[in-house]
DNA sequence: CAGTATCCACAGTGATACTG
DNA sequence: CAGTATCACTGTGGATACTG
């Protein structure tokens, strides 16, 4: 149930309204250690220590964290082998997989900024 | 002068170079307010209250942060008008225009990814 | 190995009042 | 009108130690 106010087609409201999915796409890649992680998954099937071993000063527990939302988002996939001592595997669901796309786009507009900035100065 | 490790072309730190434009856009879109407002700019050149006014709850003092933020990095451009008392307009920079393209290549992956998320539920 | 538990510091945001 | 100044709160992330 809406509030009773009708919004009109192009109202302030539909335009935050369509801002909305791009709010989530940032979300999912926000933080200081999304990144560094899908980046490394995106080589493969990794350990957790493997992970941990790619990124720089990154602490089990954020790591762990980290983890946990990209799960929660069906962007990686953890799986459980029943050794000893347990090792765990992470990877890209199919649905992580289709980061690729737009972390490239990102990445060709983030280089470009960087460039328009620094030719500025 | 770098550390002095020599890195391997295809090294971790070569990878999460690899990931440093894309964080700096990430970094640019980041933020409760950031949005809104470049999406409040798509519609043209705005004067500070027309923009206030087309965000729900922000305040002044963060809609004033947030405008630095963007004008820092040539995104907006602000204009002041000798008139009395004074105006100030706010319009997209060419390169804030090129924001329009990654956005909504966002758009569509965060409306996927919604849409993906609610089927699995 | 793959985490969890605790505690702490600080950045981001909000509320409110004030100003050229 | 277009902001700035101040204070308060909250969440994110860091450090360290511990565990099945």
């Amino acid at each position: 149930m809406n509030k009773e106010v009708k919004e009109p087609p192009h109202s302030k409201m539909a335009c935050m309204k369509a801002m909305l999915p791009v709010a989530d796409a940032v979300e999912i890649l926000r933080g200081k250690w999304k990144l560094p992680i899908i980046a490394s998954l995106f080589f493969g099937t990794k350990r957790f220590s493997e992970i941990a071993g790619d990124i720089p000063n990154i602490t089990d527990r954020m790591l762990s964290k980290e983890l946990k939302d990209l799960e929660t988002n069906d962007l990686v996939k953890r799986t459980i082998h029943n050794t000893f001592p347990v090792t765990v595997e992470y990877s890209l669901t199919e649905h992580g997989e289709s980061l690729r796309g737009i972390i490239n786009e990102l990445r060709t507009w983030g280089t470009n900024h960087r460039l328009h900035i620094t030719k500025r100065l």
